[in-house]
DNA sequence: GCCAGTCTATAGAACGTTCTACAGGCGAAT
DNA sequence: ATTCGCCTGTAGAACGTTCTATAGACTGGC
C-alpha cells in the first residue's frame, strides 16, 4: 500500500550527505553548519522523514519517557494524564501510557511500561502491595500518586488526608453543627486513612465520631445514606465525590432537602462536583496540580541525586452549595 | 541502582547456549528440544530476564501494536479502551495508548502511535477533518470508530444513528407521545446526523419536528432545557447521556416530574445512567462491542486483503425509569 | 612553514533483538 | 553405503538509530 518509511539514510543520501549528519541535525546537536543544516531538513521535509522511536529509544541510554499507569475505572484519572502530559512536555519528557483495566492487572500494565524502556514510573493509586511496588522501585524510580502507605523505596506524591478532613470538620463545625456523619470507603485506597482521620478529629472535639460503611461509587453512598437516614445527622463527610452524590441522592428521594435539612461535603472536588446543577462542596486535592508534581519528582529523581521522598500536599476547601448551617 | 537489565546474551552464557536459540525460545518459536527449552526458561527466570520490546519491535517487521487514541475529555472513551485491551489480547495483538489531551491535539496523538511503529490505527470519534485522516490511511489501516464520515480511504465502525433515533421515536410514539422535542450535540461529532435522523423521522410521521440547541454536556442539557420549558413538550430525545441528564435536572429543578410529566431519553447508554438512582432510559451503542469490532476489523485489515469497508451496527433501546406514557 | 585549536563531516561500532543461511547429527529410505 | 530429510543448534547480518573516534579543512600564532 505504501512503500517503506524514510530512514535517516534515505535522508542522507537525498541530501547528499552522511547518516551521522542527518542524525545531528535531526537532534538539533551541535557539528553541522547553517547551510547543511537548512539543506538536511528540506530533504527530510520533502521524503516525509519521521524519526523512528523505536530505533533512537533502544540506541540513546536516556529514553526520556516517563510511564505513567492508570485505571480505566476511574474517571478523574483522566484529569491526572492530562496534567501529566502538560508537565511532562514542559520538561522535555515524553510519557508513555498504560492503563489497567478489566483483565488486564497493574502488574501486566507496569510490565508493560518497563519493556517499553521507561525511565520512570508514575503509578496513580497503585494497588499491589508495598513489596512488589518496591521490586519495580529497585530498578528504577517510581512515583506513587494519591497513595502513601507505600514504603520508603518509592516516592509517593499525595494529599494529606488528616489536614483534608480537619478541614471538612472545621467547615461544618463552624456552620454550627455537631452531629457530623462520615461515609467512608470500604476497601478503597486512602478509605482508612480518611476514616481515622475523621474519628481522631471529632474525638479531640468532643464529638462523637459515627461512621457507617460506604465504598467509592453513587451505589455505595445511595445505601449508607438510606442507612444514615435513621437517624438523621446534621451533616454529612463523604468518602468522595461519588459518594457523596449518592447519599445526596437517597436524601432527595426521602424528601430531605440539601443544605437546608442536611449539609454534604465530598471529597476530591472532581469534574462533575463543579457542575452548576450538582455545586456540591468538597475538599480538592487539587489533583492536576499533584500530577504535575509527580512528573517533577520523577524527574528530579532521573536527573539529580535525590533520593526517595514522600511529598504531601495540603488539600483546601471549596465551599459551594451542599453545606449551610446547622437546621433549627 | 540497578545494574544493567539482562539482555538475551546474559541468558545464553548462563544457560551455555547461543543468543538466537534464547530467542527461539523466548518466542515459543519452534526450533529448541523440550530439554533445552526448560533450561533456557529456567536460566530466563533466574537472571529475571524480559526481552526489550524496543529492540524486537525494532528488529521484526511486524509490531503486532495497534494504536489506540482517546480523549481524556470523555469518560465514556475508557470503557472503550477497556473493551479493545480485551479483543487485542484474544487476537494476539498488543495495544499503544495515546490520548488526545488539553495541550495535545488528535495529530500528535497519532503521530507518536505512528512513532511507535503501530501497524494500524483506532481513533475514536475522530475530529481530524477526513483529508488529514486519509493521509495517514495511505499508510497503514486506520479504523475511525463511532464516526462515519471519514471519506472511503479509512475503515469505520460505528453505530445507525438512524436506526437509533428511529427506535428512539419508535418508543416514545408508541408511549402515546406527539409532542416530543431533539436537544442536539451542537458541535459534537454525529450531532448533525442525529439531528437530521430526528427530522426525518418525526416529519415521517407527520410529526412537528422540534430541536432546540444543546451540546455534549450536562450543561448544555441544563440550558436547553431551561428554553424547553417556555412550551413544554411531553418528551425529549436527547444528543447523549450527559445532556439528558442536565435536560432531566432543569426539569427537577422546575417541579416536573420525570417521567409523569415528561419523559426524558438519553444516548450512548453510558455507565451512569444505569446506576441505580438515574435509570435512564437510553439509545445503547454497545461501545464495547464497537470497540471489540474496530479491534477486529484492524486485524483482518492487516492480515486479510479486505479493503476499507464501513461497519455499521444497529444499537438497540435500553427502557428504564425516564420514559412512561403521555401525561393527561 | 609548522603546530595547535576549532569547526565540519564521516566511518564504523554499538544497542538488543529477529531472521536467514547453514552445519552437524541421526534415522529411515533408497 | 549413499542420499534424503528432519531436528536441533549456531553464526552473522540485518533493523534504524546514536555515539565515539577520527579525518580534513581552515584559522591564527609563532
Amino acid at each position: 500500500m505504501t512503500g517503506k518509511r524514510p530512514t535517516l539514510m534515505d535522508v542522507a543520501e537525498a541530501a547528499g550527505v552522511s547518516r551521522a549528519l542527518v542524525s545531528i541535525v535531526m537532534r538539533d546537536a551541535p557539528g553541522a553548519s547553517e547551510a547543511t543544516r537548512l539543506k538536511v531538513q528540506a530533504a527530510a521535509r520533502e521524503l516525509g522523514y519521521r524519526p523512528d522511536s523505536r530505533a533512537r529509544l533502544l540506541r540513546s541510554s536516556r529514553t526520556r519517557l516517563l510511564g505513567l499507569s492508570f485505571s480505566t475505572a476511574q474517571a478523574f484519572h483522566a484529569e491526572i494524564v492530562d496534567a501529566a502530559y502538560a508537565g511532562a512536555t514542559i520538561r522535555g519528557y515524553d510519557i508513555a501510557l498504560s492503563a489497567v483495566a478489566n483483565g488486564r492487572p497493574e502488574a501486566r500494565a507496569v510490565e508493560s511500561l518497563l519493556d517499553l524502556g521507561c525511565e520512570a514510573l508514575i503509578m496513580i493509586s497503585p494497588s499491589l502491595p508495598p513489596e512488589e511496588l518496591a521490586g519495580y522501585a529497585a530498578r528504577l524510580p517510581v512515583i506513587s500518586l494519591l497513595r502513601d502507605d507505600v514504603g520508603d523505596a518509592l516516592d509517593s506524591v499525595s494529599s494529606d488526608d488528616h489536614a483534608g478532613i480537619h478541614l471538612a470538620v472545621e467547615h461544618l463545625v463552624s456552620l454550627g453543627h455537631q452531629r457530623i456523619a462520615h461515609v467512608d470507603g470500604g476497601q478503597a485506597v486512602s478509605s482508612a486513612q480518611r476514616r481515622a482521620a475523621f474519628q481522631a478529629e471529632m474525638t479531640s472535639r468532643g464529638l462523637d465520631a459515627r461512621v457507617v460503611a460506604g465504598g467509592p461509587t453513587e451505589e455505595d453512598g445511595l445505601r449508607a445514606g438510606r442507612e444514615l437516614q435513621q437517624d438523621l445527622p446534621t451533616a454529612v463527610v463523604a468518602f468522595n465525590d461519588r459518594c457523596a452524590l449518592g447519599v445526596w441522592e437517597s436524601f432527595r428521594a426521602a424528601g430531605l432537602r440539601v443544605p437546608d435539612d442536611v449539609s454534604v461535603l465530598g471529597y476530591d472536588d472532581s469534574q462533575f462536583a463543579r457542575l452548576s446543577y450538582v455545586q456540591l462542596s468538597s475538599i480538592s486535592q487539587d489533583a492536576p496540580l499533584l500530577a504535575r508534581a509527580a512528573v517533577d519528582r520523577a524527574v528530579d529523581r532521573l536527573e539529580g541525586t535525590t533520593s526517595a521522598a514522600h511529598l504531601v500536599r495540603t488539600p483546601h476547601l471549596v465551599v459551594r452549595e451542599t453545606t449551610g448551617r446547622v437546621p433549627g
